[in-house]
Order: structure tokens, then sequence, then C-alpha cells
DNA sequence: GCCCGCGTACTCGGATATTTTGTGTCCGAGTAAGAGGGG
DNA sequence: CCCCTCTTACTCGGACACAAAATATCCGAGTACGCGGGC
């Protein structure tokens, strides 16, 4: 069988997540240019810019540009969720699409007795919440701060480094 | 910009999901044809075939051939859950693929830094736990039981008349 | 009337096209830094 | 020595190809029923 559909995230989110993480490590008001980033894990520049993008364009990051430029974080670390990027870069559209097949077909329901959401809808719709209430849990700075310290500095030094 | 990837789950899921909840109301020992279940809601029978084939497949229903043939619970309906459903359809395959970025680029961290998961690994792997536990404590039994009695009469009807 | 054999019609199953989505890349617009010249 | 201006190089942003997956469909293999013939 050829794996059929599956509820599969894109790769992006692995990759916003972390250049997330280490700008939370970048000094306040200093930014880092996407260069940078895509060096730093060996991701592929352009196609990165593409997640980077959507970011900023959903309030994770901010973007400035001309030299000296980069993205830094729109907000505090201690106020950006998991959630916060995942859906920024995934989209936050719900992953189940109840399509009210109840109502068509043969044994298609009248529409007065379809004014709750089916069992189905509703069960789908509690998983997603779970799953979104766990990314809510954690924080940007949750993650920076399980990073040890000789990580951080090393990173510190990387980072100002100008090739 | 193109709405980039989300965490979308295929059609196929509600389709499945509703099929076995009309199987579960089925009499013991019989058997309902694919070509029943996709005029019921609606649904191109040829497509509704791969994913009840999936779902015979990973052990949640069991197809008969032959006339009077087609398909059944392969075992009880309180033994069945929600996610077991999901999962044969969508595949049990992991949401989330740590590719392990960490370990690559110019911010490569050595391998025995790297003997624990990320940080980012464990968080998105937490949330799709959350995720099957909500939908692990739902049966086809339950769903079936919030269904109406008049419907499930009508629909006892609908499926036992031989056009 | 009963039993056996065969044809038939119905079932599911896998292999095959088409459309949508995700992946990957490129080039252009905008901006602030920094050097150079003038006051 | 300081200030203004212009060039320049660097940044991000959106538009453009390529590949994979989901969607949708068709035709073939297998099986049990049911009819017909024989006993």
């Amino acid at each position: 069988m050829s794996t059929l559909g599956r509820v599969k995230l894109s790769q992006g989110v692995e990759w916003g997540l972390h250049c997330a993480t280490l700008l939370v490590l970048a000094p306040p008001g200093a930014t880092i240019g996407r260069a940078i980033l895509a060096r730093h894990y060996g991701l592929p520049e352009a196609y990165l810019a593409k997640h980077l993008q959507a970011m900023a364009r959903a309030g994770v990051l901010r973007a400035t540009p001309g030299p000296k430029g980069g993205y830094q974080l729109a907000r505090s670390a201690d106020q950006i969720t998991v959630l916060d990027v995942v859906e920024a870069i995934e989209g936050a559209a719900k992953p189940f699409l109840c399509q009210e097949i109840r109502q068509r077909g043969t044994g298609a329901l009248p529409a007065e007795a379809c004014r709750r959401p089916c069992a189905v809808h509703v069960i789908m719709e509690e998983a997603h919440q779970a799953w979104q209430d766990s990314l809510r849990q954690t924080t940007l700075a949750d993650i920076a701060a399980k990073i040890p310290t000789w990580i951080r500095d090393r990173n510190q030094t990387l980072l100002t480094e100008t090739p």
C-alpha cells in the first residue's frame, strides 16, 4: 500500500522553531539575516526565506531591510507560543473540514435534524483543541531556557562573526 | 501568498468514520456493500473503495467477496477507537519528522551533545500524543450511541432495501 | 423429488490518470550604511 | 573638523518552475449464489 494521505507537518515548522529559538538568544534589538540563519542549520536559504516571510506576516517576527538588517522577534519570547509559530507557518486552518455528508446521498438527513454538529465533527474538533492546547503551553522562552549555557555562548560568537 | 503548507486531514477520514458508524448499526454478522455505503452518503464509490480497503488492511473492517458480500466491523464496536479509524486511513506515521538540523550547518552540535532529543522534537511529540489520546477516548460504540432512535430505524430500512 | 455441476452476477482488490499541494529557486524593489566631497 | 550627498551593497519580498501527494477512476480476480440437468 502506498501510504495514502497522512497528517504531515511541513518541515518548515522545524526550521521556523529552531530559527525562532536562535533569535531568542540574540541580544535585544539585534537582527539576524536569513543567510546567517540558513547557514547555521545548513538549510536552503531561498526556501527558508519563504517560511521566515510567513512568520513575519503572522506577526511573530519582524523584518528590517537594508544593511545590518535581518529578522528579530516581534515581541517578548515569553509572549510567543509554539502554536503561534506553527500556525504562522502551517496556517491556522482547521485540519478537519466537515463536509456534512450526512445531508447528502440517499440517507440524507433533513436540515432541521442537523442543528447540532455531527458527532464526528465534534470529536475531531476536540482532538484538534487538545493539540493546540498542548502547543500553547510552551513559549519560545521555555525552549531557550533548556539550552545549555555553553551552547548559548557558542552561538553568540558564531552569529556575530562576519565571514 | 498561496496558503503554504497546512495540517490537513484527508476527507477520507470523514467518510471512513461515517461509514464505520453505519456499520455499527448493522445487524450482527450482516455485511454492507460499498455501493450501498457510497450511495447512502452521496460519495464517489470508486474512491470510497480506496479508504474502505485501507480500513480492511488495518484490521478495522472485514471484507467478504461474492454476492451478498460487503464490509462489516472486524471487532466489537466498543473495541474500535476513532484513532484506529483515523490511523487506518491517514497512516500511523508521526506528523513531525525531526530532521536533526541542530547537527547540521555551521552551528552543528557534536553528536555527543545530542543524546537527548531536541526540545522542539519533544514538544511536537507531546502535542501529537495529546491529539492521539483525545481520539482514543471515543469508540465507534460511543458515536453510535449518540444517534437518535428514529435515524437508526430509518437507516435499518434504507440499508436493507434492494433497488 | 433430490443432488451435483456449471454459468453468472455480484463482491472486493490493485493498477492507472488528473488535479492540487508542497518543495525549491530565482530575480527585482527598497533601504540604510558608509565613503567622499564640500563648507 | 563637521555636515551633506551620492553611491553602493546588503536586506527582504514576491513571482516563477519542479516534484510529490491526494483525488478520482477504471478494469480484472475471486467467490458464493442460483439455475439447470442428471440420477
